[in-house]
DNA sequence: AATGAATGAGGCTTCATTCAT
DNA sequence: GATGAATGAAGCCTCATTCAT
């Protein structure tokens, strides 16, 4: 339904498509710098000419994964906050859906915490990134706080926490030894956080349904 | 008093030195990747050549920069703290240590959180070094919780939230366009991290002397 | 008129001439080597691969247009000689209408003088496209030799030396920051090549009716 | 007596002379676009990486090729006339100067007059080229108008259609299929020029002392 | 100890040409 | 006839490392 038109038009769109899969793939392991086009394009089963027909840099691949990546992130843990009305209860699906995503999809962690780092042109990307993140957090709390359900707080900088905390969680995870099951880590990390801006006891044992997917597959995409 | 006889052993000491101040220079701006060993030879004010005289790799030099600045900043925090006696205000004051330290020296910052991610052989490193501040901050949790004025909580996941909102709160800072005074998020910062290992908000309400230092002098070592 | 059935034909006439025009445009600014077909293509507004149907090779292309465009001045010089039948009035108006064409097209003249001179391979042609206009000016000398209306001279090198000058005045005003008008070195080249070749001084002040036209159109073809 | 220095100092001095020298033999065939680093390497017998050491880029190694060739020619045009006191006859022995060292040096002539048209980037500096030449020209023509030995002309135009004219006799030479003796263009050649400029042709008939050196060597330095 | 020159592998990008559609 | 995607061979440049002095 989605794909009507004719073939040669999906081509390209195809071809992108791979390219940026290849990409991902390569970026995941060795971060940006330690990534060469080579490794793309082998990853991508195309020729490294063919990528510069799509892209007319490396930079600018990493950068369109970067930000389709965090679309397709944040679309899903807005979809699945809508469903929820409570804005603590909106902050906590939000906290366990990004570690849910995380827990199937390592190695999209990975690229999102790791492979922005390194060189001096992405700390601008990264900001970006995790500012949309921050961002939503923040939106959850001062909605929490208009409610009155939690006290009035710097809503600004317990987001920066938060985030924070779901990223060095994450990061912990992904340099694991032996990673045992990130959802694991959820219900402290849950407690913590609700705590850190006066939610109630009360509210904190209130454990919501603990429906953790089964399983997720390893791929992007 | 401390380099008055013996200048030819002392001599090799004084180059070390020198490279790894010029390399901490380097790196803290571009990364490891991005920082050539030129860069840290102009730096340095030393040859290529000499440089390698010293160390056998840049990657050694790396490696020993992350080591030795761990171990002043580790050490900076431990002595501050020893003059504390409660837990938890042994926690409070190693929060504030690190946001004192990180506030006066952004590049050293800089160095830790963004150069270590690049490459693929640092994760271990840089991991170590977060691994030597969570234990910090595990510790005095697990001194809190022994001495009951903290309920019982996995002082491990905490320590790494703490660590993370410390972490993200520094970067974010680092990364601002026109940053305002880090020590300002400080009071929001420890109200929160307090608050989710459930500290009451009597002892939280109990601000400590705030005594930081008035400047920082923008050089390593 | 003269495109008036034939339709299919002409097709195939108009796309060459369609990427020719674009290739002249493309050459014209940067020479051949730094000249891409892509460029050309985006210049003839027609796909790369269309290109290559018309023709086997960017250097065929260039060849091309090196003939056809020379076909085209030498016919104009021919066709504006014939009208006069003193040699040396020939000759004099020779140099004019190089001049004037290029006065007016700049950019034939870039390619005429340039292009041509960087690869290799084309040195030939250049050669050959100097040669027609240098032959064309020597055959002017050499009926005014046997005439008598100038004393015998080595034609052959003095055509070489009329040319010389005439496109270092060219190029030299293709390379002025703000070019005069180059008809105004006209009367200075016209008295100093007549008189390199023994033309009385009576003759020279006979100035001819200067008739340059108004303007020129800045396109090919 | 000028190079006293340490064998250190001069090293680097042979290097980039060597690798000056193979520059200048490898863009002599081919032209700038057309010579690759590897070739400039591959004539100055050192790696590419070490062409590197000693220049920027390849540009860079073309300007300067471009500036020292052409201060070397201008220095020996300027030492050869300085035996000379009448302008007239300062400006055939330059005009001479210039097709003797030619001669000699096809392959100075070549890049001198062939491979500066190429890119994009180089017309500036083969315009200050010429520019050097033709104001040689002219210094010495203005002196002769000063002199009252040739009538008043525009010398400027004169300079450049006198420079075009060396210029295309010697281009002319350098592509001919079998060339015979540059010099032997010389008399016909001068007795144009001079002419041009309105010298009498008594003084044109006293040709001055016709000593071509026998030999020229066909290296570079 | 130290220097500066040299090396060579490897990285990013360009581009003439081919080809399936 | 024409298109756009793909290829692969170069090309320019970087840089960690080595080495003679």
């Amino acid at each position: 339904m989605r794909r009507q038109r004719s073939q040669p038009a999906d081509h390209g769109r195809a071809s992108r498509e791979t390219i940026l899969d290849g990409a991902f793939q390569a970026f995941t392991k060795g971060g940006y710098r330690d990534t060469a086009v080579d490794d793309i394009a082998a990853a991508a089963e195309i020729s490294k000419g063919g990528i510069y027909f799509h892209f007319p840099t490396k930079e600018a691949i990493f950068r369109e994964l970067m930000r389709t990546t965090a679309d397709k992130l944040v679309g899903k843990v807005e979809s699945t906050v809508a469903a929820e009305s409570d804005p603590i209860a909106r902050a906590e699906v939000a906290i366990r859906t990004v570690l849910e995503v995380f827990a199937g999809h390592r190695t999209m962690a990975r690229l999102f915490f790791e492979a922005g780092a390194g060189g001096r042109g992405f700390q601008a990307e990264t900001n970006v990134l995790h500012d949309r993140f921050a961002n939503l957090i923040q939106s959850y709390l001062d909605d929490a706080v208009a409610q009155g359900t939690i006290p009035a707080i710097d809503t600004r900088i317990t987001s920066v926490v938060w985030f924070g905390a779901l990223d060095e969680v994450v990061a912990r995870w992904l340099l694991a030894d032996r990673p045992g099951r990130l959802e694991d880590a959820y219900p402290t990390l849950r407690a913590l956080l609700l705590r850190s801006v006066g939610v109630t006891e009360a509210r904190i044992a209130e454990v919501p349904a603990p429906t953790f997917p089964a399983a997720f597959p390893e791929q992007h995409r």
